[in-house]
RNA sequence: GGGUGAUUAGCUCAGUGGUAGAGCGCUUCGUUCACAUCGAAGAUGUCAGAAGUUCGAAUCUUCUAUCACCCACCA
């Protein structure tokens, strides 16, 4: 059988992993030893609408990495995939393909129907990813797929799972045990997708705006006499005012203006503290007057020191506003438009003026007035603040400003103030008062802190770690209901009176209330608050399921650190509330897959590179390589297809090895060491031990890049570059027992670096493992090795081999550096050889000269002049190539080797000579120190020696 | 405003106390029977700057500079 020079990836991929679902290779418990301890990843659940991208593929090489490694360690391994129903994303993706195809709206179809389109959606396009995360390689248990909807009431033929029931029973616990409330809040709107969302789906962005400062007259035209002192107290200003200036961004809120606040210690304006002023917009006939209270939030230093206090649209005057019982007034509808229902504007702004005369009122009267002018009702928000900026100028109560010509214009600063945006929407967030749910979260953080900080979860990286704690440590309500069709519909009803009932069913919210009428909240959850549930849900909770005995608490979650608080915070502290337990032991917090300019990977910037691309360009390996060898703790990598072909060429790499020990009959490990007499099989098998170690200190450690590098550099720089090239005299030349022993140890070792490399490159190693041997059981489920390099590095094999090594590449070096033609075979001189030198000559004569292309050795008292010499450890050799020798260049080369020398060994006699050095450091230092001089000087000497020899020449 | 991190070869990055490494790129050479997706040889660094601790600092401390990210309600 002829292997083909290179893995054909695409052809090969395929076939192997259907060939490892076909045989169960990826069951929960499969290759399990008897009586082992689990070991369970949960993947974070792709929206079902994704594909996927590389933070995708990076994330879920390195769960693949873990799992595998334990499978083949025999533990009892669960790789939990599955999907999240991704409310808002998915109810948009919905509804934009609705509109595409020309079918009625959402809003036309109605609740179930559209929910039924999104089931029917999710059908026909859900499994994409699930397609692409095998392409990758991923060894999940996708028989036990999972979806955070599954379950719910309208789910199809298929999704029968119970995970709704889960969400709604933990939504029922929570809130009969105060855990979760409903009340009217300030939250953050969307005016686009119309719902609340959470502070985390906020963005904050700078955006150009302007500050806008107006005057407030005082009621029935009073006066005052504004002082304004600077910091010594000196009046820099005094006159007399008939009105209160006040600096706004957003001058369309003054409509809903309930006071004026300044700070109780801001003197300019203790006269008039506790007067009306009033608000310089709307109709002349029903100007509203509102008081100027004191409060400690104005800062007397910012702007005029005033507030406008606008509870029912800014999160800081809602906070004036219910601490001073000041009225907030909504202004806008769901879009954002201003409100264009209620009582026409006299009427009640007539209402708002009892109110602000000291007039009762209840929080729902407020809520239903409506108090912009008639003319502004149904405009865009940014239209009437257009209108309102407008006709306050014309009305000449801008606070002016005279410009640098000496015009006097009104005061408008333009300046850049932060924007709250929607995450998914890209619209202004407008803060707005409205009834929603809520988690306590202060009541559910302690464990989820207490647990970090004892150590019972590890976070990894450590600045990881802070950036959780810190979070939790300052944790805020979490608004949980969302006004949205695709999601968990939150299971409470309300009588005609709007008492709540919170039931499993509504059977049993009948039974809570005899003979009401009950509506149920029309509201869904936020979908984190499902996915934040997605360890003991997938493993079949509520039930009482054998798998949630054997994988929960699970042991490792691998995350990107975007979704630390989204996602594993949620988790951390809905897991200890609903089940008292931890839900994963580790923590592996990754970070983000860039360009490689470094820039964040984005659609709109164009520079996205597709992990499906690239590998059908390099094969899954390489993908999966790369990102492994990259994925330092805690540092973003910068992607490069130059790199992936690297490692790409590492596979081929690893392929030709095997290839050439499949021509040379070494194959048929059955896995057992083999006996190894020969100094290159005694090497070589410590080698692999040591590499073995490394490799498991290394993803024990989640140092994924450690092992990569480890692999990398002992199939590419260990075996290939020097094992098999040692093994050629013996496979070929050798006797029949070296050749069986030498064909015995490279199989071994070839078959060792396609286990250890499977978890990083599971396709070509399981390719070769198949074309290799016939064997008991895939590479996926062979034993992983348990080899030590106490037990098997042999120190007198290392020495010789290093000896050999050193003298190959010398002789390389200085043949090069005089131009000896690269195919020429030369004669060499030794002298001075030490026994130890004379050995390991002797025992590897044959691949020294093979390697150094030497075809005859002599030895000689002193080496001749015009040789070039070869200093190692315990002898000179000399290359007598008098005819081809450059003394000048020769000499150069000697005196360059000869300085670099003499510098280091400058480095070391200061050390070795510093009594403190002697007295502080540890005696391996030192002696080590001691041992490096003590060779360098051997080799300095024998330099020296050469250059003597030259200069008689010359 | 608060926090976290980064700064090492031309590029991308490893390296947490013992005198600096890898991959890629670059230069020269090579049709050796595993591999040109290869091999051999080679060049390249005041480890951002300053001060300190130490026998010894890329590594620990402090300060400075630049960059990045996260969080935050200054109207």
């Amino acid at each position: 059988m002829a292997m083909d020079k290179t893995f054909n990836a695409a052809e090969a991929e395929g076939r192997l992993y259907d060939a490892w679902e076909k045989a169960g290779c990826f069951a929960a418990g499969a290759n399990a030893r008897p009586g082992a301890p689990s070991y369970c990843i949960m993947i974070p659940p792709p929206n079902v609408t994704g594909s996927l991208h590389m933070g995708h593929a990076f994330n879920n090489t390195l769960q693949d990495i873990l799992i595998r490694w334990h499978r083949m360690r025999g533990f009892d391994t669960l790789w939990q995939p599955g999907q999240d129903h991704a409310g808002i994303a998915t109810q948009m993706v919905v509804e934009r393909k609705l509109a595409e195809d020309g079918e009625p709206s959402r809003r036309e179809m109605g609740r179930e129907a559209f929910v039924e389109k999104v089931w029917e959606w999710k059908k026909h396009s859900g499994g994409t990813i699930i397609n692409q995360l095998k392409r990758l390689g991923a060894s999940c248990d996708w028989s036990r797929n999972a979806f955070t909807m599954s379950g719910a009431p309208g789910a199809p033929e298929g999704e029968e799972g119970n995970f709704h029931d889960a969400v709604i029973k933990v939504f029922v616990d929570m809130y009969h045990k105060g855990q979760i409330y409903r009340g009217k809040r300030l939250v953050n709107w969307d005016p686009h997708f119309e719902t609340a969302i959470s502070d985390l789906e906020v963005e904050n962005v700078e955006t150009p705006g302007a500050m806008w400062h107006f005057k407030y007259p005082l009621a029935g035209g009073e006066t005052y006499t504004y002082v304004e002192r600077d910091a010594d107290g000196n009046v820099v200003l005094e006159e007399e005012r008939d009105y209160i200036s006040i600096a706004t961004t957003r001058p369309e809120t003054m409509l809903g203006d309930g006071a004026v606040a300044v700070h109780p210690s801001d003197e300019r304006y203790a006269p008039i503290v506790g007067k009306l002023c009033e608000i310089p917009v709307g109709p002349k006939a029903q100007r509203r007057l509102i008081p100027i209270i004191t409060d400690d939030y104005p800062d007397p230093e910012f702007g005029s020191g005033a507030v406008k206090i606008t509870g029912a649209h800014d999160l800081n005057d809602y906070a004036v506003a219910a601490r001073g019982g000041i009225p907030m007034y909504r202004l806008m509808d769901t879009r954002a438009h201003m409100r264009d229902d209620g009582a026409p504007y006299a009427e009640a702004a007539a209402r708002a003026q009892e109110i602000a005369e000291g007039a009762g009122f209840t929080e729902a009267e407020v809520d239903a007035l409506n108090l912009v002018p008639d003319d502004l009702r149904g405009l865009d928000r940014f239209t009437a603040r257009d209108k309102v900026v407008e006709q306050i100028t014309a009305e000449g109560l801008a606070v002016m400003t005279e410009t640098d010509d000496g015009d006097t214009v009104p005061l408008v600063e333009r300046k850049p103030i932060m924007q709250p945006f929607g995450d998914r929407s890209k619209v202004v967030i407008e803060p707005m008062l409205t009834d929603q749910w809520f988690v306590d979260t202060d009541r559910i953080v302690g464990p989820a802190i207490d647990a970090v900080r004892s150590g019972e979860v590890r976070i990894m990286p450590d600045q990881d770690r802070k950036v959780y704690l810190h979070w939790l440590e300052n944790i805020e309500p979490w608004c949980i209901s969302r006004q949205l069709w695709w999601g968990h519909r939150i299971p409470v009803w309300y009588d005609a009176d709007g008492n709540q009932y919170c039931a499993f069913s509504e059977e049993e919210a009948r039974e809570m209330a005899p003979g009401k009428t009950l509506t149920r909240d029309p509201d869904v959850l936020d979908t984190w608050f499902s996915s934040g549930l997605w360890p003991i849900g997938t493993l079949g909770w509520p039930e009482d399921t054998e798998e949630l005995r054997r994988y929960f608490p699970t042991s490792t979650l691998v995350t990107g650190f975007d979704i630390i608080f989204f996602w594993v915070a949620r988790m951390m502290m809905m897991q200890y509330a609903v089940v008292g337990q931890k839900p994963f032991s580790d923590v592996y917090v990754h970070a983000l897959v860039r360009d490689e300019k470094g820039k964040k990977m984005s659609k709109s910037l164009g520079n996205v590179l597709d992990p499906i691309e690239l590998i059908e360009e390099y094969g899954a390996d390489a993908v999966r390589f790369t990102l492994t060898a990259m994925a330092a703790m805690g540092r973003d990598l910068k992607l490069s297809p130059q790199r992936i072909a690297g490692y790409r060429n590492f596979g081929t790499k690893l392929w030709n090895a095997a290839r050439f020990a499949e021509m040379n009959g070494a194959t048929g490990s059955d896995g057992r060491l083999p006996a190894a007499t020969h100094t290159v099989n005694r090497w070589i098998l410590g080698e692999t031990a040591r590499v073995r170690e490394e490799v498991d200190a290394a993803l024990g450690a989640y140092r994924f890049n450690d092992a990569a590098n480890a692999l990398y550099a002992f199939v590419w720089g260990k075996v290939c570059d020097w094992y098999v090239e040692f093994s050629k005299p013996l496979l070929m030349d050798g006797d029949a027992a070296a050749r069986a022993e030498t064909q015995a140890c490279m199989a071994w070792v070839i078959d060792q670096c396609l286990v250890m490399l499977h978890p990083i490159m599971p396709f070509i190693t399981e390719e070769l493992w198949g074309l290799l041997g016939t064997r008991d059981t895939m590479l996926v489920h062979a034993d992983w090795p348990g080899h030590t390099a106490a037990g098997l590095a042999d120190p007198e094999a290392d020495r010789e081999m290093t000896w050999v090594i050193s003298l190959i590449e010398n002789i390389r070096s200085a043949r090069a550096q005089v131009h000896v033609p690269a195919g020429l075979y030369v004669p060499v001189l030794v002298t001075e050889l030490d026994a130890a030198g004379q050995a390991a000559w002797e025992s590897n004569a044959a691949l020294i000269k093979r390697l150094a292309r030497i075809d005859s050795i002599e030895r000689v008292d002193s080496l001749p002049r015009g040789c070039i010499t070869v200093a190692v450890e315990g002898g000179s050799f000399g290359l007598p190539v008098a005819d081809l020798i450059d003394v000048a260049e020769e000499k150069a080369r000697l005196e360059k080797t000869l300085g670099k020398l003499e510098k280091e060994m400058g480095g070391l006699r200061g050390r070795l000579d510093n009594p403190k050095f002697l007295q502080s450091a540890p005696e391996d230092v030192v002696e080590e120190a001691r041992e490096n001089l003590a060779v360098k000087e051997d080799e300095a000497a024998r330099l020296r020696a050469a250059l003597e020899r030259l200069a008689e020449l010359g």
